[in-house]
RNA sequence: GCGCCUGUAGCUCAGUUGGAUAGAGUGCCGGACUACGAAUCCGGAGGUCGAAGGUUCGAAUCCUUUCAGGCGCACCA
């Protein structure tokens, strides 16, 4: 269509009509307003200026130069000086016979340049079951991650295991005072111990598996001993709960290979060896800030020990050199501050500007029947994602996850949900999935199926039929301008439009009847609805029901 | 104090990167099943896009200021 434009233009400007310059780029786009047809232009707007004359003779001399392909039914000036574009009915059945023609793999297309892309998402530290917060970046950068491949990127997803560090030490020790108190011993908690009730439950395991037998060890050792024990135990609960929300991760990578291996210390010499490091006060200092930083960030402990930090430089040099294109780590608002220096670290490592992409999540609050609820990882206090999942449910949950922008808090309501989850929009989609299936089974008894591009589509002329396969021939566009901006929530949106356009079509229009051609026609549009939903909600990871 | 995010219908939120009369859902009022699923559809009421300036043909969108809320500012991870 830009093409077409652009051909017009330039056939104005050289015939002397237009007094302009070629303009780099022409923007069309699709009007909010049905009257306004189905693709706008608002070049004549921008060339009036340059062009010396009203914005409707611009558009009045690019519209006399323009070609008039079968796919265009009609053009005209609209408004201040608006080029609208009406597509014929061809153009609608060329793509109602693409999806035919493509099935599950309509919707997908071809960046212009395809990257090698790795997203990072949950990476909830291996000490307790997953909260509800992780479940919105399970679900946002699982779709994110099928987005990018609909699009042709190749992509690889990866759970960055936190498993070092103080953190692990008191999770051990927490499990080890627990060990000790199941043994008859008085509970003396870690200063900052975990107090959730599934740190009873693993000492119990211990207890049940091997008895006594660590009651001699010193506490330390004791600790030491539960930490790499009891973290594989929640490792393990946390994949099991990932895949119950159909979440997969192609690799697994663990904080403290990063220690053992040695590159960590390779890193730190990286890093010296550039002169971006110094000592002050004891401590080993990074100058994050001539790359951006609010101030130099501490790699390493007056004490000797390597800060988290220094790790995640090491994490990320790791990546950079595993050859991605392009890294996107998501992570929740909590951490924000932590964006610059990690940046500013990329950038003194030479990774490029553009190499790491960060998205930032807010934060979800949960709620009980209007009454905020109380998170702590520390008290024990959570609603775990698990049990998120059984009451309700693995579609509305992804689904739910995902219809709200990254940048705006989530407020999750769990007796809402539990309650009235047929108010749930996730419900209102795949009732129209289930409901073209009953139709063609419906239609199946009347020894009737789709026939696909053989249908004759051009009786499918009603203004809901139109409707319809403008919705559905919108789906590569969407698509792609979602996995560009990031923005898997508008597939939510999307996957209601078409159940909406579809609900529509279906009150005005009889499906199957005593016409056989218009049946074998409408039978096919259905069914290609009945594809672009199902791809769609492939894509958010929810699923497609025949029956409900 | 500094930084990031957010203020849009009674409520929960979209708004396709600056377009035309700002849209959904929910709630409220009123309608539609003797034919393919009423978990559906149709109609109505409901708005100073937090506020004030600015940029331009044109602003919810970009800039400045300001108010309100969330989050963050470690030799924790």
């Amino acid at each position: 269509m830009a093409v077409l434009v652009q051909n017009g233009l330039r056939r104005a400007i050289d015939s002397g009509h237009l007094k302009t310059a070629l303009p780099q780029t022409i923007e069309i786009e699709r009007p909010r307003e049905k009257s306004h047809g189905d693709w706008a232009s608002n070049i004549a707007m921008i060339l009036a200026k340059e062009a010396r004359q009203p914005p409707r003779a611009v558009a009045e001399t690019i519209i006399e130069n323009l070609d008039k392909p079968d796919y265009l039914a009609e053009v005209e000036i609209a408004g201040p000086g608006f080029i609208n574009f009406r597509l014929s009915s061809k153009w609608l059945s060329d793509s109602l016979a693409q999806i035919c023609e493509l099935g599950d793999a309509y919707g997908r297309s071809k960046v212009e340049n395809p990257q090698k892309i790795q997203i990072e998402f949950v990476s909830a530290n291996p000490v307790g079951p997953m909260h509800v917060g992780h479940g919105r970046w399970a679900a946002v950068g699982d779709s994110l991650a099928r987005l990018l491949k609909a699009v042709g990127h190749q992509v690889e997803s990866e759970f960055y295991i936190n498993d070092w560090g103080n953190q692990m030490r008191i999770f051990g020790a927490s499990v080890a005072a627990r060990y000790r108190e199941i043994l008859g011993e008085a509970l003396e908690l870690p200063e900052d111990g975990y107090q959730g009730h599934y740190i009873t439950d693993i000492a119990q395991e211990i207890v049940d598996a091997d008895g006594d037998k660590y009651l001699r060890l010193k506490p330390e050792d004791q600790a030491e001993e539960f930490s790499k024990r009891a973290y594989k135990q929640v490792l393990e609960h946390i994949k099991k709960t990932l895949t119950e929300m159909d979440v997969s991760f192609d690799s697994w990578f663990s904080e403290s290979s990063l220690h053992e291996s040695g590159k960590l210390g390779e890193s730190l010499e990286f890093l010296d060896q550039k002169d971006l490091t110094y000592r002050s006060e004891g401590a080993l200092w990074l100058k994050t800030v001539d790359f951006g930083d609010d101030k130099d960030r501490v790699l390493m402990r007056a004490n000797g020990q390597t800060t988290y930090f220094a790790a995640d430089i090491a994490y990320h040099k790791e990546k950079v050199e595993r050859g991605f294109d392009k890294l996107i780590n998501i992570w929740g608002a909590d951490h924000h501050g932590y964006v610059k220096r990690v940046q500013a670290a990329m950038t003194a490592m030479g990774a490029g500007d553009n190499r790491l992409e960060i998205i930032i999540g807010q934060l979800v609050n949960l709620f009980s029947g209007g009454k905020a609820v109380r998170m702590s990882k520390r008290t024990g206090e959570m609603v775990t994602l698990d049990e998120l999942l059984t009451d309700v449910g693995r579609d509305a949950s992804r689904y739910y996850f995902l219809m709200r922008g990254t940048d705006t808090p989530l407020d999750f309501d769990i007796e809402l949900a539990k309650s009235q989850t047929s108010e749930n929009p996730v419900y209102y989609v795949q009732y129209a999935h289930a409901r073209i299936c009953s139709i063609l089974r419906h239609a199946a008894d009347q020894k009737l199926t789709p026939i696909g591009k053989k249908a004759n589509f051009s009786l499918l002329a009603h203004e809901s039929e139109m409707a319809l396969m403008r919705e559905l021939a919108d789906a590569p566009s969407i698509i792609a301008r979602a996995a560009a901006a990031r923005a898997p929530h508008r597939l939510t949106k999307y996957s209601q439009d078409i159940a909406a356009a579809f609900h529509q079509f279906y009150h005005q229009c009889r499906v199957v009847s005593d016409d056989e051609d218009l049946s074998f026609a409408r039978l096919t549009l259905v069914d290609a609805t009945r594809q672009v939903i199902k791809n769609v909600l492939w894509l958010i990871g929810v699923s497609a029901p025949q029956k409900m």
